[in-house]
DNA sequence: CTGTTAGCGCCTTCAG
DNA sequence: CTGAAGGCGCTAACAG
């Protein structure tokens, strides 16, 4: 059985609420028994439980945390970021999984209210409008998203996608998205059309239309692919080589997300990082100040992070700057 | 403001236990006000907080989940599975983040019972011994790791994945790992030499001694490479790809675990999945048969499964038994 | 400056 | 068959 305030109180004669006083520092205690308690408070290992803490406050330091896939690759990092900063905080995360089903995240919201969470952290399903919570809420979608925001500026990630590129010399280049619906890479995908310099052509490619011949492209004068995750660019990039092409020698490949194969496989793949703790914090930090119904500081983007890897070099017909040559990592021989 | 227990008994004129009888279905009730509230209880969209139930019961109906580290690409399928699993049994789950640290694993431990969590699914951090927790717990891990484990055969999957390259023809393997102390990697590395036959060869690599030169291994003559994860049999697919090698044509790879981007790249990569799902309903229903302090099973091993994709084929001089040819993936030309 | 008291929301005896 | 009362563990407001 754990220790519990009441036992504290009998063992040392005092009343259980000099103990709570003594653990919250808030009552006035005499130091002589203060003293007292602590130590007896760190003796038995008592820690205060959360239901009847949970009970009395109104608060059971615990947030919740509901997302559309948690098996999407880009999870871990957000997950793990949110998790860090509530614990940061001293609050729990109590996760659920909308499977991106409408009525699967109400129903995940309600049981998350039931459960006491004290705010929720949602990245919302497409389509959906979060509204009319009785609790203080946080989205994490695109900027296009209404309601409370805080998010990646993926449209300036996309201009920096293609600025990055442009400086690399490329002109033509195919952008690679998965669903149109998704406002995430529409977003991105419009910040890269808005990038585009004159004298440059890109045309655009949903996966769910069909993936498209990568190599055929290449042949056709493409030398750049952007994909809006580094899901798809993988897959460029790996039918690219499987068709005896070289990367970045003859097409460069750029990604988003930064996944945790981004940076092992050969070449490193460049890609467009988000700031997951810088993300998470924000989110914890606007709900906590809901918590505290202080002045809610409005919407933020959060910029994305260019990072240069190995996928991307100088067009294949266009004067090197710096480096000698693309490169190309033969070993030994 | 949530409505209460309370407020329906008293917009009824009846009492609080009346209602609480009606949501339990045990006090006995007469049909009428049983329906009468029932109606009441779903105008107002009641729900018992869980707070006041959990300090009344003892039970807050949330399992804590505490992992190594979230950003590892394996966990989202485990968390999902679990957090699947737990919801169909009507339970929240709780996440924590060890960080990989035995202190902050215990410190999480400490937090999951202070929060009231009913019990807990451990994947412990490397050397950790989970013991003399107050609550039930299951440990998810190798099969050589102490304690209740609910676990895949991992060392029966090393098996199957030499299995299914021998079959193929292939005779000279590298067998490649990332670190010595993971107990999951060295139960497949030692499945993996188990199953080697007379007059096959196999050379074990660790990733934390540095990286192997694929391409020159080739050069040497191993046709096949096993990676303990698919994170580094990407890292070999594509470093072999690079340096203008044909997968499989000229070597077969085949990893572990199906993670998100094997059945995505080209060619496809052979692993061997885990049944998470499996997994996940084992851990969940063994905590809640130790909550019912029902007599426990043993531990239980879930078999792996073979995936086959693209990249395993018969070895380059094996007398093919079914295809004509490796059949390289070219295009129009 | 300290300790007693009341009650947060719910469920479970026990009387009516 | 239904209602009143008590208490789970804790803390905020009060009395001593």
């Amino acid at each position: 059985m754990q220790p519990r305030l009441k036992e504290i109180a009998k063992a040392l004669g005092v009343s259980t609420a000099t103990v709570s006083n003594v653990l919250s520092g808030k009552g006035r205690v005499s130091d002589e028994t203060r003293k007292l308690v602590s130590e007896k408070i760190r003796e038995v290992g008592y820690r205060p439980g959360g239901p009847g803490r949970a009970l009395r406050t109104g608060r059971s330091g615990v947030l919740g945390l509901v997302l559309p896939d948690i098996s999407n690759p880009l999870f871990p990092a957000l997950a793990q970021a949110i998790e860090t900063a509530a614990e940061r905080s001293g609050q729990g995360i109590l996760i659920a999984d909308s499977h991106a089903d409408p009525g699967a995240q109400a129903e995940a919201l309600q049981r998350m209210i039931q459960r006491g969470a004290d705010g929720i952290i949602i990245v919302p399903c497409r389509g959906t409008q979060v509204s009319d919570l009785p609790l203080p809420a946080v989205v994490i979608d695109s900027a296009s998203t209404p309601g409370n925001c805080v998010c990646s500026d993926h449209q300036r990630g996309g201009q920096q996608a293609v600025e990055h590129l442009l400086d690399l010399g490329h002109r033509k280049f195919a952008l690679l998205g998965q669903s149109r619906r998704s406002s995430v890479q529409s977003d991105r995908i419009a910040g890269m059309q808005a990038a585009l310099a004159a004298g440059a052509h890109a045309e655009t490619f949903w996966l769910e239309d069909g993936t498209p011949d990568f190599a055929e492209l290449a042949r056709r004068g493409t030398t750049a692919i952007i994909a809006t995750s580094d899901l798809h660019a993988l897959t460029a990039l790996t039918r690219l080589q499987d068709a005896g092409l070289s990367v970045p020698g003859d097409v460069s490949v750029i990604g988003f997300d930064d996944l945790s194969f981004s940076a092992r496989i050969t070449p490193g793949l460049t890609t467009l990082a988000q700031n997951m703790p810088e993300i998470a914090a924000k989110a914890v930090a606007h709900l906590s100040l809901q918590l505290e119904s202080a002045p809610l500081p409005m919407a933020r983007l959060v910029p994305m992070e260019l990072v240069v890897r190995g996928s991307t070099g100088p067009a294949p017909d266009f004067p090197p700057r710096k480096k000698p040559s693309p490169q190309q990592g033969d070993v030994t021989t």
